[in-house]
DNA sequence: CAGTATTTGCAAATTTGTCGCAATAATCTA
DNA sequence: TAGATTATTGCGACAAATTTGCAAATACTG
């Protein structure tokens, strides 16, 4: 894990640096997080310029991305650490979760936009709804 | 149209004002719009601070919402004016264009939903890549 | 048309994201 | 591995985007 991210960033000729570390390890294994969060779990370590920073760059390098979700972003490792999927996201108690990607649907995105003669790069499905646990009867 | 517009408005006890129309008037039939133009375009008659504040309360009563593409978040009507569709994006020029909902694929993104125990209530699919003018070769 | 409740505009305050620059840390070379 | 070179960070100042309080204006009700 430590190694693909030293990689991918070798690529682009960036340095594996402590605040990126730390900027990783937030990220790492965990749902997708606002800035808001990443700065608040790295306030007393990294400044907030530097979360913007590194954020960017690890756009820029593949390592994460911006993950759009109702009003906000929130950021998570791209496919290389997480395999792609799409998220369901909870209106209820705000949590997103990720959804194993269908290879059939896929398929039926990709054909969809080519119908419409657009040519497809990529794309992003967010389901809203209510997650196992609020949708449970109190 | 209107008659629906007046019909959201009052189903949530709210009343149907100049400004309100005015920002109404710059949705309708058009492209999704960021905040920044529709701000441009009712400069002159409504007060920014005015402008959010009745997109939020169209969000509340259904009559648009947000759609997040990209990093900027752009708004349109809902479905009940527009109809349910997905969005292409062009990288490219940036422009949003709709792409009508096709049953089999709305069926199994609900579907592929309630398998993971999730309740949808509804999605958002944005597609991005080139459109055809775009992909020509130049 | 008056009375009441809602909505607007304005100005100020927050929040969110960016930038320049000197200090610091990482990388490279010998 | 020391020393030179380059990339990166923290800090403070900015700039942009969004929110809020409140008095004045507008819409709705009877």
């Amino acid at each position: 894990m430590i190694n693909t991210l030293r990689a991918l960033l070798k690529q682009k000729g960036y340095s594996l640096t402590k605040p990126r570390l730390i900027v990783f390890g937030v990220l790492a294994g965990k749902e997708p997080q606002t800035m808001a969060e990443i700065i608040g779990l790295t306030a007393n370590k990294i400044d907030r310029a530097t979360v913007y920073r590194t954020i960017e760059l690890f756009e820029q390098a593949g390592i994460a991305h911006r993950l759009n979700i109702g009003f906000k972003y929130k950021i998570e490792l791209t496919e290389v650490f997480n395999g792609h999927h799409h998220h369901l996201h909870c209106t209820a108690c705000g949590r997103t979760f990720p959804l194993p990607a269908n290879p059939m649907l896929e398929t039926m995105i990709d054909t969809v936009a080519s119908k419409a003669d657009f040519a497809p790069r990529g794309h992003q499905l967010e389901i809203y709804g209510l997650c196992q646990n609020c949708s449970k009867p109190s």
